[in-house]
DNA sequence: ATACAATAAATTGGATCCAAAATGGCAAGC
DNA sequence: GCTTGCCATTTTGGATCCAATTTATTGTAT
């Protein structure tokens, strides 16, 4: 039986992964079996949650997995802007050649994940690999703030990513591994900034599925 | 009787304030009756504090005001020369006459105590001024992490503040102020940055007060 | 007198219980 | 035939209760 850490843990992977759309109803009964511990534990899971705006509590309703509104995608996409530039360029002052090569055998995945048409895993690794980069540079904290953000873009892409477009365009992962390497800040910085423009250029903030999306979950109170 | 989101707030409060220092015991029952609530709130709010890393929890000893360790400390400041001069940045190329002179108002109040030798003034007025930035920015989800990095560099200054150091040395506010009013981004950041080397500068590591306040702490088990 | 051991009190951590609110189904009426 | 209002069921939100561990106190022995 987990901890409530590991339950958090577990759900905000979920969410990477888009097998919890935005919308869904988070029972608290429901989770509590399906988790194999009782009540009180997914009640604090669940204002964990909250308190990160992965969750939205709606009074004597329960929890649904956060829809962020356009302002909301705005701003995650400021912070992710502000932070992951600098971020980059930290690293690419005191990266080890371990670490390229980790990268590297990520984008790998990336790439297989990418010809495989296996959207899910495509999700998942690009997420994943921009959480490297914060773990990489050896900052808890900084780490866990982009695990949020990640969290939230995931819902984002879920709400806003019109279909044709790649989560994450293809190369520019390479493009900054290479800047890093190079022991290039300025370059990584710019890289990373541009790369994150074109994340949010591909998202379609005037024809969102929200209206249909909540329009359904409306409908269906269902998991 | 306050909410949880409340009680939260109040608590983070108190350690901006100095009024909590780092290793206070938080007792659920003695919270309860401060706060006229039951436990269960008090929980949720403990809770919701050691994932931010305010609150570090023993295991069946209760929660405790966290004494965040030199290599935290670092990942702290290091988080914040890497957002915060970003955030002044951005700020220069936004900012609103109204805003330049809400902080410039405030800073005059920052001056005021410090003239006043009101040392608990200055610290918390210093540390609203940083989050004032934040908010100003217009980015609710920066201003949660700021305000969660605040809080634990206040703690950090409880513990290696030497006593003789200001919070925040006199004037670079000002500067500060001045270059996002000329909406010199680049200066703003350069600043920024300054300001937090100084501010860390003035820490001394190597000495710290941590032992003294664990066992004055574990003496006097009174809030 | 001090240190150690046993017992009593208090506190945490978890589960259970209860009321209030919402949801879903059912019947009556338009 | 569809909508509207009412009742049963479910679910949330909160408080209480109980076991387990820790802390404090008292007593005893060296």
């Amino acid at each position: 039986m987990p901890g409530a850490d590991e339950i958090v843990e577990r759900i905000l992977r979920a969410i990477l992964e888009h097998r919890l759309p935005p919308g869904t109803k988070l029972g608290e009964e429901r989770l509590a079996v399906i988790f194999g511990v009782s009540r009180t534990q997914i009640r604090m899971v669940l204002s964990r949650l909250a308190h990160d705006r992965i969750v939205t509590p709606v009074a004597n309703r329960g929890a649904f997995v956060s829809s962020p509104s356009v302002a909301d995608a705005r701003e995650v996409f400021e912070a992710r802007r502000l932070i992951e530039p600098a971020l980059a360029s930290r690293l690419a002052a005191q990266v080890t050649a371990e670490q390229v090569a980790r990268l590297r055998r990520h984008v790998a995945q990336e790439e297989a994940a990418r010809v495989a048409q296996d959207r899910r895993a495509m999700v998942r690794l690009t997420g994943e690999f921009h959480l490297m980069l914060a773990e990489m540079a050896g900052n808890a904290v900084l780490a866990r703030t982009l695990l949020e953000l990640e969290s939230l873009t995931s819902l984002i892409l879920i709400l806003y990513d019109s279909p044709q477009a790649a989560a994450c365009p293809r190369g520019e992962h390479l493009e900054l591994i290479d800047a890093i390497e190079a022991g290039d800040g300025e370059r990584a910085a710019r890289r990373m900034r541009t790369h994150l423009n074109h994340v949010e250029a591909a998202l379609d903030y005037d024809a969102p599925q929200v209206e249909t999306f909540d329009l359904e979950r409306a409908l269906s109170s269902d998991l």
